[in-house]
DNA sequence: GCTGCATGATGAA
DNA sequence: TCATCCTGCAGCA
């Protein structure tokens, strides 16, 4: 589940649920037991997302600091919790429910210059607009120096900060840019279409909790409302099918050891 | 019950 | 480029 829209749909709802309370807050897993009994009674003030990460900012200056990774998983509940699994890393627990989290990559207590590192290495967040003053500048000048297709670096979170693996797949078919292009040779206007379309769908992705990048028209419905579960993606896991603009077979191949999805009528060379 | 796969990222070679 | 870490679930027998 996690790309950059569902970070930050985890901090804006569980800011509204978990935030100004005291909380509990363990380990089932015991893998997290240090950390946990740090926060364990204390508040959370805010809940940062930044690309992929999540920094929550506690009371007690304490600051943790969560990256699902490919696995991992957030568990709300409102009332009437189930049991935590066994890989249950951290659970939290206030007047106004339960919150679980299995399978992180990072979930740990970190000190402000930790978390400054981890910011300086992240490129400009497509749900964080107005946090870097020229974007489409900065993203162009990543890619003019670099000789890798374009796929891979537009995953590279230095480059933008919260694309994942269906994103990527994504904006390059709605931009109209063959995966396998050397990033130095996609151009100006190309670049301002993919930051555009990344805001553009990481925004719907925040809101709604689901990714859905085809337009109605495209999928035969007349509104948004009444895509189907099979019908969200134009080339995401779609190899061998029919590109939904042109017909054209989807391809598929590997790029910085992810597959990548496209379709070689509407994504020329 | 097993196998394989998944919307991520890192460090060593 | 490869190995490694992290977990859960669908698809099979």
């Amino acid at each position: 589940m996690p790309e950059g829209h569902t970070i930050h749909r985890e901090a804006r709802l569980q800011s509204r649920q978990f935030a100004g309370e005291p909380l509990n807050v363990w380990s089932p897993q015991g893998r997290f037991d240090s950390g946990a009994s740090l926060l364990d009674g204390n508040e959370i003030e805010a809940i940062e997302a930044w690309g992929k990460h999540l920094f929550y900012e506690w009371d007690h200056g304490h600051c943790l600091h969560v990256h699902l990774g490919l696995f991992g998983r957030f568990r709300r509940h409102k009332s009437d919790p189930p049991p935590p699994t066994d890989g249950t890393r951290l659970a939290m627990e206030g007047d106004s429910g339960t919150l679980y989290l299995s399978g992180p990559t990072a979930c740990e207590i970190i000190d402000p210059e930790e978390r400054e590192e981890i910011l300086a290495g992240l490129g400009p967040d497509p749900l964080r607009p107005s946090s870097y003053s020229e974007p489409v500048e900065h993203i162009e000048e990543m890619l003019g120096r670099r000789t890798v297709p374009i796929a891979a670096a537009i995953l590279d979170q230095a480059v933008i900060a919260g694309i994942g693996n269906v994103y990527r797949a994504e904006i390059l078919f709605r931009t109209g840019v063959n995966p396998l292009i050397e990033s130095k040779r996609v151009d100006r206007d190309s670049i301002e279409r993919m930051w555009k379309e990344a805001t553009t769908q990481l925004e719907a992705g925040e809101r709604t909790g689901r990714i859905v990048t085809t337009d109605p028209e495209d999928v035969g419905r007349s509104n948004r409302k009444e895509i189907e579960k099979g019908e969200r993606t134009y080339v995401y896991k779609r190899q061998g099918q029919p590109c939904r603009r042109c017909g054209t077979e989807i391809e598929r191949t590997e790029v910085a050891d992810r597959k990548v999805w496209w379709c070689p009528e509407c994504q020329p060379r």
